[in-house]
DNA sequence: GTTGAGCGTT
């Protein structure tokens, strides 16, 4: 029984919050609880879900009590297999209420006048974690994509968001472009047939039609042009035309092969 | 039966 979240976070002023990632989407809090539990005090175990579906996102927050049993916990789950996902954990770096926290744990008023009081932080921080939270924020309209939510990100795309496009960071672009772009390729070539494929296009939103292994899905192509014409299963074509030519597997039936095969042969 | 980059709720 999930004890957690029943009416919020309880107590977050002193809790150090993990992030798991990679979980698997059937994992739950409870299947969680015990095992960062045998490291730690666990305060809380929380897994977002989505609104609509109410499947997790395939996350999840988990609450230490001390900082040194949440380190604890990231050294011996991180990378732990866990429901047959290898979940990955580290601090969360935004608190509930996006805002930063550090070392996982929420910043408090009281602690940063104090910090300050008694000395000014010497670590001036990474400016990455404006951009993060910026990423953070889009990146969680991303998840919705695959629930059909597509149409408002080709809205974003035509309205161009100016020199902000460029001013992510290339690795993103780069990333998202590969995939981005393939699809964006299909959907033209889709709208140029301007076939009846309009009601395929949310199945067009596979991520991956096909997998590059099974590319051969071709038969006209030539799934193993290396292949042993013995191995091919037609010996005769060797014995036939020693200068088979490549094209062997584009025709099954060009001709007879052989002329014993002729007619009735009695096909198995 | 279900995808898989990523930071959160009553």
């Amino acid at each position: 029984m999930s004890h957690f979240g029943r009416s919020g976070p309880p107590d977050i002023r002193d809790t150090f919050s993990l992030l798991v990632l990679n979980i698997s989407f059937r994992t739950t809090a409870d299947d969680l609880f015990p095992l960062f539990d045998r490291y730690g005090k666990v305060v809380d175990v929380f897994i977002p879900r989505d609104r609509r579906t109410g499947d997790s996102r395939g996350f999840a927050f988990v609450r230490y009590k001390y900082a040194e049993e949440a380190q604890k916990a990231i050294d011996r789950l991180d990378g732990r297999n866990v429901d047959g996902r290898n979940i990955m954990v580290q601090f969360a770096k935004y608190g509930p209420n996006a805002e930063p926290i550090r070392k996982g744990r929420i910043i408090e008023e009281a602690e940063k006048s104090q910090e300050r009081s008694r000395s000014r932080s010497p670590r001036p921080r990474h400016r990455d974690d404006n951009r993060d939270r910026e990423r953070r924020r889009r990146s969680r309209s991303r998840s919705r994509e695959r629930h059909g939510c597509d149409r408002d990100r080709d809205y974003r795309r035509h309205s161009r968001s100016r020199s902000q496009s460029q001013s992510l960071s290339p690795e993103y672009k780069d990333r998202r472009g590969g995939r981005d772009d393939d699809k964006h390729r299909s959907k033209s070539r889709s709208r140029s047939k301007s076939k009846s494929r309009s009601r395929s296009r949310s199945r067009s939103r596979s991520y991956h039609s096909a997998s590059p292994n099974r590319r051969s899905a071709s038969p006209s192509k030539r799934p193993t042009p290396h292949r042993s014409p013995t191995d091919n299963g037609s010996p005769e074509k060797q014995t036939n035309g020693k200068g088979s030519p490549p094209s062997r597997s584009a025709s099954p039936l060009p001709h007879r092969a052989g002329s014993r095969s002729s007619g009735s042969d009695g096909k198995e």
